[in-house]
DNA sequence: GAGAGGCGCTGAACCGGATAAGTAACGTGA
DNA sequence: TCACGTTACTTATCCGGTTCAGCGCCTCTC
């Protein structure tokens, strides 16, 4: 019942384990006669390398790590976590690559995670999610040595490889596509302000609206929850200078946004209209179905795999700027009223 | 740049490997002052016990392997496997195990990913979700003599440890409920028919139709998509007999028949109830908030992980029957249209 | 026909730990 | 005082691969 090893293939064929060794991997050294009777026996007794062999002499792990740093309910609210590890996982399971996922409380924790992983040689590299400003793992990780590919903007990824997307553009193309349609007061139902791309957003936001001469912007910072979404929708919807567009930063709180304009009677789009950051099934489904700003997430989840495997493989690596989300119109936008 | 190993620590602490290695294990065979000043060197030179070292020497590899047979859109549209996973990591963090992750296209990739990770030594065990009828893949992995715990009924999970939930007392709640408020037409937008647990779902409803003296009992199966359990929801919709319930097998196919019924002018739950199998914010969102059937999905997972955990090592495992779903009735039920 | 060179293989060291076996030094009781 | 048992180590071996030096042997070349 015990596992077979290149000493049993060994004995079979009658040469040494490092003839097998050769054989097995490639090298050269052996004759073709001999290296296809080490191959049927190594396939017949069912050998498998030992991984743990083979990371012993300095291989590689073929292991990719992922610490996620957000309470588990978000995991399963947002869609956009679980296509990003699909599209990472296609990238890697392409070449034999594993995903060590471990979901951690906060920062400090997620350091130690990939200290761990790193100083005992479970993963070769890691990828970094939801970048702050004056983010403390980005020294941490160059101190570590480790390979990263950071998700977020250059400015803040030190001298980790970054992969992002132009959010201002998205942000720009959004608003002068609502002020075309004639709207005068857009308000934003924004993420988590510590986070570097939430704070990019908002500052175009600002930028743009300032530019197309809008009253004012209002933006609304929140955890991404539905619930902080109904909320905040229900603050904007009840002010004075009421508006007649928002913008959310994610789908789950546009959906919550929908509903509580329905809930107070107003006509999506004919009294509001509705903007979703992020496409997924959920802003298609409901009615109206969101407008939405569509990006290719899973491709943005490769993007940084593939980086991260040239890193790891021990290329020089330049930053990606992957595509903006694009705008995709469906029904929750419309002119305001009149 | 290297990592520090016990011979460096041996070294500067003038001992044997041997001794820091006791030392570092918490073995007796060193000295207490010895053993506080291995461990000082070990501290400070950051040293962090190589796993592949470990593994090979038999050890653990401390790591759970779960390959998820899915397409990735599925991964993305439906909460219930984030939900999961975040249950199966947390019960693995806090026991200092990794959780190893592949999406693979079909049974037959699933089962090769799990050969290779237990034939390098790269995972102590497993986690099968989506059972079958006469599922291959129990039978390869009883031959392979993995660790393994199944999502799914002892039915059908020969001598794999299962844990599963009683989702026939769930439909013959949800069924009785729906009587009870007066409907007698009720029909069932269902999952993949392959699965273990949708054909018991079937057989659940059928049975209790029949006990309830219901005139028919209307099943549809769909891929678990919004698009297909609103192409089935249109349908049922259409129908001559129309059913004034619909219990959906999950979230997302309940909120797009939800779109469907108001798109058909029909008012939830003036004239058609819905209830959703497997609650999220998704169906507290929509107008009207969803009735579901509510369950604590990363409790499940806990309980699967727990389980794998004792037999990987070496405990006698029993299977665990996890709580049934509990309907939580919200604003989409309603006695049906006079 | 001798030296050069390449092929095909062997033997052994090595990776970083765990661990069984061996060995001094010391304490203890008879 | 001597046999005996502990304590606190050291030494050596093992895990399952990779890899390097070396060694016959055959072939080619001049």
């Amino acid at each position: 019942m015990k596992r077979p090893t290149i000493a049993d293939i060994a004995r079979q064929a009658g040469v040494s384990k490092g003839a097998v060794s050769y054989a097995l991997n490639g090298q050269p050294g052996v004759s073709a006669s001999t290296r296809a009777r080490i191959l049927a026996i190594a396939e017949e007794i069912g050998w498998r390398p030992n991984s743990a062999a083979r990371a012993l002499n300095g291989a590689r792990a073929d292991t990719v790590g992922l610490a996620l740093c957000r309470p588990a309910r978000f995991l399963g609210v947002e869609p956009f976590f679980m296509e990003l590890i699909s599209g990472i996982e296609g990238e890697l399971s392409a070449r034999s690559y594993a995903l060590m996922i471990q979901v951690v409380a906060d920062h400090e924790e997620e350091m130690s995670v990939y200290r761990r992983w790193w100083g005992e040689g479970r993963v070769d590299g890691g990828i970094l999610v939801d970048l702050h400003f004056s983010d403390p793992r980005v020294s941490e990780m160059e101190t570590l040595g480790m390979p990263v590919v950071v998700l977020g903007h250059p400015s803040e990824s030190g001298s980790l490889v970054p992969v992002w997307s132009d959010d201002g553009a998205a942000v720009r193309e959004t608003v002068q596509y609502l002020t075309a349609l004639g709207h005068r007061r857009i308000a934003r139902v924004a993420g988590l302000p510590k986070l570097v791309h939430t704070v990019l957003r908002d500052q175009a936001f600002s930028a743009v609206c300032a530019d197309l001469g809008l009253p004012e912007s209002v933006t609304v910072h929140t955890d991404y929850t539905g619930e902080e979404g109904a909320r905040a929708t229900r603050r904007l919807l009840s002010s004075a200078s009421r508006p007649t567009a928002v913008v959310y930063d994610n789908d789950i709180m546009a959906v919550a946004g929908l509903s509580v304009a329905q809930e107070m009677r107003l006509d999506v789009p004919g009294d509001l209209s509705i903007v979703a950051w992020d496409d997924s099934p959920l802003s298609q489904v409901v009615r109206p179905p969101l407008t939405a700003l569509t990006r290719d997430i899973p491709a943005y989840g490769a993007h940084a795999a593939q980086r991260l495997l040239s890193l790891i493989e021990g290329g020089l690596v330049a930053g990606f700027e992957d595509q903006a989300a694009r705008l995709t119109p469906r029904g929750s936008t419309a002119p305001p009223p009149a």
